[in-house]
RNA sequence: GCCCGGGUGGUGGAAUGGCAGACACAAGGGACUUAAAAUCCCUUUCCCUUCGGGGAGUGCGGGUUCGACUCCCGCCCCGGGCACCA
């Protein structure tokens, strides 16, 4: 058989009888699965894709089967820098890149017979498709979501674009692992920080992994404590923030971020001020290369002249600057407590700073001992004045008391999470759509004029300066306000490629409504994604920006749902053969085209379902796929073993039948598609065993594989006669007949297995006890011992203990 | 340092309290064949064995249980993520 042959016919029978088509008004229950779409890059489509599409594909199949309208969609996240730079190497215009790469993936798609409605494909870079981002981001602004603002921003020197805190992961650029450097830039922002609590409540109403959930909730990174006001000897006061307001007493120093504000505000009050001056620029300049590296030695700089007050037992308490505390988070300020925080033990040390143990149980001449070390353990409190002996717990909640009744401490929680930097100084992403007008300030672009579309030029490099290169094109920037008409000059700045992907899952729902970026009846009745499959890399940032973007548009009304995402897995990576990831420079690469030329598309479609544990990275192996291979042969010629005379179901195969069915149709939704491969060989090897099968037997195989295999299985299924299998229904188990008449119980004698008897289900205990003492090799165990108990798990196991 | 995964034969992996190693791969032996391919059969965790069996064994050390890969406590190693977040 030709295999390739037998799926180009399937596949262009499917695209002719439109099989995977979903209908936004029909009466049939929704079921939305979703795989990340791609970024169509030049090198096509990986066996990694292949992996997690195949899978939702294996599900899509069987829901469709079940009797589900499923919408399983694709399309392509093509906007961003990584377009943009192989377009750049390649000397091609991006728009023509993407359009070639998109070709490509397609056409390997195709080649492997996923089951996608065509009709709703789309790509981020399509003007039909951005209009409404941009029409988003107008929303953000207008309800005073979208900022400008003048921040530090991560940039890589070599793509010479900013980078969010997420792309700098690291102190390095994501794309290029160049070393990040400090910017300030005048940058739109998006007030995500504003929705932190939400994006963590909003995770009851999902059902993603755990693993997932901890991923975002570690990424918000929520911790609760106290505001605590600080005055200043001579007048004046600062806040700080602790999570560890018990260890108040053994506050012996205060330290305030090189960064932040504050120290602009007591600069001139400083004795010292060119020494502090000298340390901000020192910090300004390593932060980020050499801030992402723990330090164990700290720097810092005494203010002089400016002492502290503490707000119990009012003794002075001098001030510090250093590098170890982070401008942008909490108060920028923090009370030192060295006898129980390693950070300030370790600047304590290198200043002769006293060190206060208020916290009994540690040993604080060696380190510091942390909270992590003290909670729930009991400890109590000395040094502490009327706090003493009593435990953290009721410390934590006293000396709180103590401290809001002066009026000067409040509860309050943080997050590490910050604004989302929405800037991006590149070509190849959606304008901004906004306009600043020397008179009106920041204007946005009326919805009428949308698109704000790219310019077609053949300059779009970047810049050395750091300007988009939009910024060159006289005729694109200048143009008039909206509002009052006066010469004013478009936003140069795009977006980053997160934008197009934050939504586009909504889209999907009514691809091609001109009116609004989905209706709200679409939406209402597709509900929400039921199945979203993406990569472990994303799980913490992009299923975070779309579930904000999701959350706003909920909150000003325009999606039915404040979560559209309810399930969200991950898949593991496909490694080369020699365990390392896939690369060019590695020479490991799989290219699924070569794989689907000589093996089939089935072939590697059922491989990579066999491959292992789906959440689990797992090694290329070409020997194995062979393995999928034989049996894939071996289908084919269980054809032969069909006698018409036989007819209905073969009562010898009804136990292996029922159970394989049962095991396909809970596998598909439980990730276990390796384990249903291997039920699919083993009732494939229960019919090879046989002389003769029934149609209806192997009609139930074919049934049960075609959602991996639907090519040769609907070949195989017309070749004796059936009506396709995809116009078909999912079989259905018998639940009464998943076990033999006659079971296997084995026997043990003290925890250790003896033998096995065979009896009927549930027969009764005492038939069960004489046959096990009957049985050979238990006999000799048991024989002139005193039984002094015998357990019993029913149709399972026997256990004598003996003496 | 913190957080998340993971550790089972020569290999990928099954088994989530009840015969560890399903299903495959690889290897070895055999059948068919002039030969090859394809296919089929047998062996394949380790040690002992009188061939009936017996003992050990799921990273290490304890524990719970009649019974532990599985649950609990304490470690070790590998992979990934975050990283001075007060």
């Amino acid at each position: 058989m030709n295999y390739n042959e037998i799926e180009k016919k399937w596949q262009d029978y499917w695209d002719k009888h439109n099989s995977f088509k979903a209908y936004n008004d029909i009466d049939k229950k929704p079921y939305y699965i979703l795989v990340e779409f791609p970024y169509p890059s030049g090198t096509g489509l990986h066996v990694g894709h292949v992996r997690s599409y195949t899978a939702q594909d294996a599900l899509a199949r069987m829901k469709r089967m079940q009797g589900y309208n499923v919408l399983y969609p694709m399309g392509w996240d093509s906007f961003g820098a990584p377009a943009e730079q192989y377009a750049v190497q390649n000397r091609i215009h991006p728009k023509d890149a993407v359009r070639e790469n998109i070709n490509t993936f397609k056409r390997q798609m195709k080649t492997l017979g996923f089951s996608f409605d065509w009709d709703r494909e789309f790509s981020t870079t399509d003007p039909d498709y951005y209009k409404w981002t941009q029409w988003q981001f107008l929303q953000f602004y207008k309800h005073n979501m979208a900022y400008k603002a003048s921040v530090n921003v991560n940039w890589c020197p070599k793509c010479k674009s900013v980078l969010s805190n997420e792309d700098a992961a690291g102190g390095v650029c994501e794309r290029c692992s160049t070393k990040v450097e400090q910017k300030r830039k005048n940058q739109w922002m998006l007030r995500m920080s504003s929705y932190a609590e939400d994006l963590l409540n909003g995770l009851d109403d999902t059902n993603f992994a755990d693993r997932v959930k901890l991923g975002q909730i570690n990424w918000i990174g929520k911790s609760s404590g106290i505001k605590l006001k600080i005055d200043i000897v001579g007048g004046g006061s600062f806040d700080i923030f602790t999570t560890c307001i018990e260890t108040v007493y053994g506050i012996t120093f205060f330290v305030i971020a090189p960064d932040g504000k504050l120290i602009e505000e007591l600069l001139p009050r400083a004795q010292n001020k060119d020494e502090i001056k000298k340390y901000i620029n020192e910090t300004k300049l390593k932060s980020n290369m050499d801030r992402t590296e723990f330090q164990d030695n700290k720097t810092g700089v005494i203010i002089k002249g400016i002492k502290a007050i503490h707000p119990i037992n009012k003794r002075e308490i001098p001030i510090f600057i250093s590098d170890f505390v982070l401008g942008d988070y909490g108060t920028g300020a923090v009370m030192a407590v060295p006898a129980h925080d390693q950070r300030d033990y370790e600047f304590a040390k290198t200043y002769n700073i006293d060190i206060i143990e208020v916290i009994k149980g540690g040993n604080i001449n060696e380190k510091a001992y942390e909270k992590e070390d003290y909670l729930e353990k009991g400890c109590i409190l000395i040094n502490s004045e009327e706090f003493n002996n009593l435990t953290v717990e009721e410390a934590k909640e006293k000396i709180y008391e103590k401290l809001k009744k002066m009026g000067i401490a409040e509860k309050e929680d943080n997050y590490k999470m910050r604004d989302w930097i929405f800037s991006r100084q590149r070509f190849w992403g959606e304008p901004i759509p906004m306009i600043e007008c020397p008179k009106c300030g920041w204007v946005m672009v009326e919805e009428k004029d949308l698109p704000v579309l790219l310019p077609d030029i053949a300059e779009y490099e970047p810049t050395d300066t750091g300007e988009s290169p939009l910024a060159k094109i006289d005729e694109w920037v200048n143009c008039k306000c909206p509002k009052c008409g006066a010469n004013a000059k478009r936003e140069t700045d795009t977006m980053p490629n997160w934008a197009g992907s934050s939504w586009y899952f909504l889209r999907f729902m009514d691809p091609h409504n001109d009116k609004e970026f989905a209706s709200m009846d679409a939406m209402k009745y597709w509900k929400q994604v039921d199945w979203y499959n993406g990569g472990m890399e994303h799980t913490a940032r992009h299923l975070l920006y779309a579930r904000f973007w999701v959350q706003f548009l909920y909150n000003i009304g325009l999606v039915p749902k404040k979560e559209m995402i309810w399930t969200r897995v991950s898949h593991g990576m496909i490694l080369g053969s020699n365990n390392e990831k896939m690369s060019k420079s590695k020479g490991n690469v799989v290219n699924p085209d070569d794989i689907i030329k000589e093996y089939g598309a089935d072939t590697l479609r059922c491989y990579e379902m066999f491959i292992g544990d789906y959440q689990m990275d797992a090694p290329w192996s070409t020997e194995s796929l062979r393995g999928c291979k034989r049996f894939i042969d071996k289908v084919v010629r269980l054809k032969d073993k069909i006698n018409p005379n036989l007819k209905g179901y073969s009562k010898k195969f009804e136990v292996i039948q029922n159970k394989t069915i049962k095991k396909i149709t809970e596998d598909l939704v439980n990730l276990s598609y390796n384990t249903a491969v291997s039920a699919l060989m083993i009732l494939s090897n229960n019919y090879d065993d046989e002389k003769e099968i029934s149609h209806e037997d192997y009609t139930l195989l074919l049934t049960l594989l075609n959602p991996i295999a639907p090519h040769i299985t609907e070949e195989l299924n017309e070749i004796i006669g059936n009506k396709p299998i995809v116009e078909s229904l999912w079989p259905k188990y018998d639940k009464n007949k998943l076990t033999e008449d006659e079971i296997t119980i084995s026997v043990s004698v003290n925890g250790k297995f003896r033998g096995v008897i065979k009896t009927k289900v549930d027969e009764n205990k005492e038939q069960i006890i004489k046959l096990a003492k009957e049985c050979e090799n238990v006999k000799k165990h048991i024989a002139n011992k005193k039984i002094k108990k015998e357990i019993i798990v029913p149709n399972k196991i026997i256990n004598f203990i003996v003496e």
